[in-house]
DNA sequence: TATGGAACGGCACGTGCCGTGCCGTTCTGT
DNA sequence: ACAGAACGGCACGGCACGTGCCGTTCCATA
């Protein structure tokens, strides 16, 4: 019998999809490149061929799912804006049924340089440019004191929200996004 | 011969000395629980009898270095006294030689709950309860504009520092904390 | 259409650390 | 003086690691 071999994309993706199956169901501590290779029906030199650490394998999967799903759209609104972009983001990765992996990759990153450097160019930098971008664009339109350190701007958005994911572990909820925007903005606003 | 044995608490240092000795040479995540007794010169049932996990060791044995050092002294002027409190806290755990293992830990905190729990108790709570008592004393002494969340100003301050240790790994220097400060208290001031 | 090489699934191996027993010894409290 | 707890040392089974080797299957090239 001649089984139907799978290319090879088709294993990468059945490949990551047997990690975050297993990621949900049994979380990421208890989780072993054996057990995710059974899951996919895959030798072990089949997923080490592709990725060189378990964080690295995570990592890949669960950003793979955002792709498209982290662009948005322009309204004119600095706040508008900003807020879209950082519901997206929260909502993908810090909802349900993510946010246990994302914490725990974020977790892994501490320990691991190469998960570190992957989630910084993968996630963290595009995020951080795409929110000073925009910060960029509205004070060159005169909507933000032209004096306020956008770097610092975007570490005072983004902050409070891994601060809560990671430190207190409370659900980030769009209120809570709001609250942020508003405090950040009562601050930022051009002085009469 | 007989060897001259230790007393209980005595082991305890021992082996919290151990372990903190071990995770700068060897850093967090090869560091196993036997090398730790091995260099302690002890049993591992000694070292189990005690903590329940590599993290809860490691972070009993970071957190233990604290004690008393983290209290500061009030000046009067809310700033100034946020300042030295963030400055010590800043100082001892994401400066050297003890950074790379406070990173470590809060990133165990992230897969292992006992730890997170411990986190929180030992530190988190502590450190934002003096906080927030700070802001709500100048708040009552209208240095503070009285419309302002206490706890999201909290967030505003610490979570910029846990964001630039945790996620772009960049050094947190004196100067990093006093512009969070100043941004901070530039939304923050009472209106005229 | 024939052939070599790469990728595959399956299996086994040595390694390191886990957490837990059991031993005989030493200290401590009563 | 004595019982019991805590100790250091050792050995154990278990698990996942990362890496070999096997024979098979697919694919590119000639």
């Amino acid at each position: 019998m001649t089984t139907a071999r799978r290319s090879g994309s088709a294993l990468t993706e059945a490949i990551k999809r047997a990690a975050l199956e297993l990621g949900q169901e049994s979380g990421y501590a208890k989780l072993s490149i054996e057990a995710i290779a059974a899951r996919a029906g895959v030798g072990k030199h089949t997923v080490y061929r592709r990725w060189s650490s378990k964080g690295a394998l995570m990592l890949d999967s669960l950003l793979s799912l955002d792709e498209s799903a982290l662009d948005y759209s322009e309204t004119g609104d600095v706040v508008e804006d900003l807020r879209r972009q950082i519901y997206e983001a929260v909502d993908l990765l810090a909802g349900e049924p993510f946010r246990p992996l994302f914490q725990s990759l974020v977790g892994e990153a501490q320990h691991d340089p190469v998960v570190a450097a992957a989630l910084t160019e993968r996630f963290i930098t595009p995020q951080a440019d795409k929110t000073v971008a925009r910060l960029k664009a509205a004070r060159e339109q005169g909507q933000l004191s032209p004096d306020f350190d956008l770097d610092l701007a975007m570490a005072i958005l983004s902050g409070p929200l891994y601060f809560r994911l990671l430190i207190t572990q409370e659900p980030l909820t769009h209120e809570y996004v709001d609250r942020i925007l508003e405090a950040l903005f009562a601050g930022m606003r051009p002085r009469r």
